[in-house]
DNA sequence: CACGATACGGAACGTTGTTCCGTTTGCCAA
DNA sequence: TTGGCAAACGGAACAACGTTCCGTATCGTG
């Protein structure tokens, strides 16, 4: 899973030392332009902060959203296997609900402008959007049947419906001290409570 | 109020005729584009649409948002002011504030790329987030207030950020009949709730 | 070492928002 | 009525961005 470049391996071909070598310059330097200037920072940034031209981005990464996934694979994967074992843990299933949401939420909002990514029902973002409907609805409808299963909350709502408005709470939520999007996101897991 | 073109009048001078016809040619314009294509519609199809240069265009609505702001005030102020009649129709303070919430997702929901481009933290949208501020936070406040003087909700929320949190969950509610925004407003609405 | 496949850099293109200025036009005074 | 000037207009021009493309450089293999 990690000799080849990237995330698939094609067939067996393996690619060539430089581009192995800027792939990862370019991921590092992404998630460092990412931190200082969020999800939407122009990809001349990106490049100049990698040292390599704009073409070697596009080729890595065939679109914007493929480069953020690339950059934050690793702690969505991390929120998702967190799911499960929450569960496990041994309190309510509502509390793990709660506790998984905070998780997402912990993630969205330390991520500048990637709530607002995910959103964005621009074309380019469709791969992004795609990956963490993949990844995170599976876990999120776990725990919502465990919870549902349990009676404690109403059983109509689904897990991308409820993924996604918790998406949208933590849209703008950087900085902002009037908004606190981790307060409404509880208050939305609250409402999902049966009395 | 009626007699000079655009809003405040600046001091006593009258508007040259053609600039009074261009602006409710623009108004007219914009509406239809915003129907057809989003808020975000490119202002060069506006002035296409209006049979007016873009220059035209940026001399009666110094920003994006003035224009958006003019397009769609009667309908805010309408609801601004609903705000007071529903609570004093009868009902209980949290059922008035639940059907106030109601007008505002209505209206949202129906104005393609509305909520997105209130919760962008882009400066040229600045004036059209102040405005919404500016004229409905203060009712909200109101409905909040008498919800948490009955003792029916949990007085610890703003209506700054119910508002917000309102508006970011009707991002995206357009077309897509897998997210409920409504739904999920009430699932907040109940999550307010005291018991 | 030579040569083909691979990858690179950055110029170039299309799309946007916004500004700027030469030209036109409405309005008022003479 | 007409002359002139401030107001308003149109759209070319600029800047910032995402994305594509292709001539050039480099790697790895025979």
């Amino acid at each position: 899973m990690a000799d080849n470049g990237s995330g698939a391996a094609p067939s067996g071909r393996r690619k060539r030392a430089d581009a192995r070598r800027n792939e990862v310059t370019l991921l590092d330097a992404a998630a460092a332009a990412f931190v200082a200037a969020g999800v939407d920072v122009p990809v001349r940034d990106i490049a100049a902060r990698a040292g390599v031209g704009v073409g070697t981005i596009y080729r890595h990464f065939p679109t914007r959203a493929d480069l953020i996934v690339a950059v934050y694979r690793h702690q969505v994967e991390a929120c998702a296997e967190a799911g499960p074992a929450l569960l496990a843990d041994g309190g309510t299933p509502h509390a793990a609900l709660a506790r998984w949401i905070d998780l997402f939420v912990d993630f969205l909002v330390t991520k500048h402008g990637l709530a607002e990514a995910l959103q964005s029902d621009d074309a380019a973002f469709q791969s992004l959007h795609a990956y963490f409907i993949d990844r995170l609805v599976p876990v999120c409808g776990q725990l919502l049947d465990a919870a549902a299963a349990a009676g404690e909350i109403r059983p109509d709502i689904g897990a991308y419906e409820l993924l996604r408005g918790v998406g949208n709470l933590c849209v703008g939520a950087g900085g902002n001290p009037r908004y606190d999007a981790r307060r409404l996101v509880e208050l939305l897991i609250a409402g999902l409570r049966l009395h």
